[in-house]
DNA sequence: TTGCTATATCGCTATATAGTGATATAGAGT
DNA sequence: ACTCTATATCACTATATAGCGATATAGCAA
């Protein structure tokens, strides 16, 4: 019979991580793979914003951004509450702006070496 | 006619970062959402491996392996080089360690967070 | 050459999800 | 009650991609 995942880690040197954390981690890193949502959170890395502004700031649809904005918020980035007629969006996880200036800075360093590239041209 | 973004910002106040870097960065984060990919950067944690190595690791297909592989190279995450019959694969960006630290300290917070909710039970 | 092994690629199916327009719900004002 | 505004949800289409089996390619050995 093949083996299966138990619990625990069977031989523990084979994984480090369980299947069900690889699941939980790669969840929350498809919530920042999509553009529309990385704008969402660009926007509201200057403050709070209501889903009124941030559809303005996002340039698509409304019931689209609602959806990214519920995406954003399962993954636990944002957090909304009620304000009246409007639902104000916040950023709730600060460990976002690491995340994000590791990649930016990733993407510069390749960009600067591309740039080398044609230095010569 | 549809206002189109053009390759300068027009108001240098609405966005931080142009369209085309954010798909950029999406493509990198969308790399990392995978959870048999982030299997294979786990396996390469530990030193470089070949395909083979590799396709035991993941526990799926030699060609979903492969087609794997080549996104994470696609996304500069990995780098490969022939040794003979083999392909051997390594990490090539250390900001890999990095980003899944930061997001795997968001994981373990969350789960002590719902571990205090069942404590008192 | 032939054969074997390691890896890559092709063709396909199934599933997930981004986007849209229409509708539903919630809250405030009349 | 009705109306307006803000947001959420539904129904649908289109696209992307994970996974699989089969085939192609590359390198080594005989």
């Amino acid at each position: 019979m093949p083996k299966k995942d138990q619990a625990k880690p069977a031989t523990s040197h084979t994984k480090q991580l369980p299947d069900a954390a690889l699941e939980l981690i790669a969840h929350r890193f498809r919530a920042l793979s999509e553009p529309v949502r990385l704008k969402l959170l660009s926007a509201l890395m200057q403050g709070e914003k209501n889903v009124t502004q941030l559809v303005e700031a996002a340039g698509t649809g409304q019931a689209n951004v609602s959806k990214h904005l519920s995406v954003l918020k399962q993954a636990g980035m944002i957090a909304t509450r009620r304000d009246g007629l409007a639902t104000i969006c916040a950023i709730s996880d600060p460990a976002i702006f690491q995340l994000c200036e590791i990649m930016c800075a990733k993407l510069k360093a390749e960009h600067d070496e591309r740039s080398k590239h044609l230095a010569g041209f």
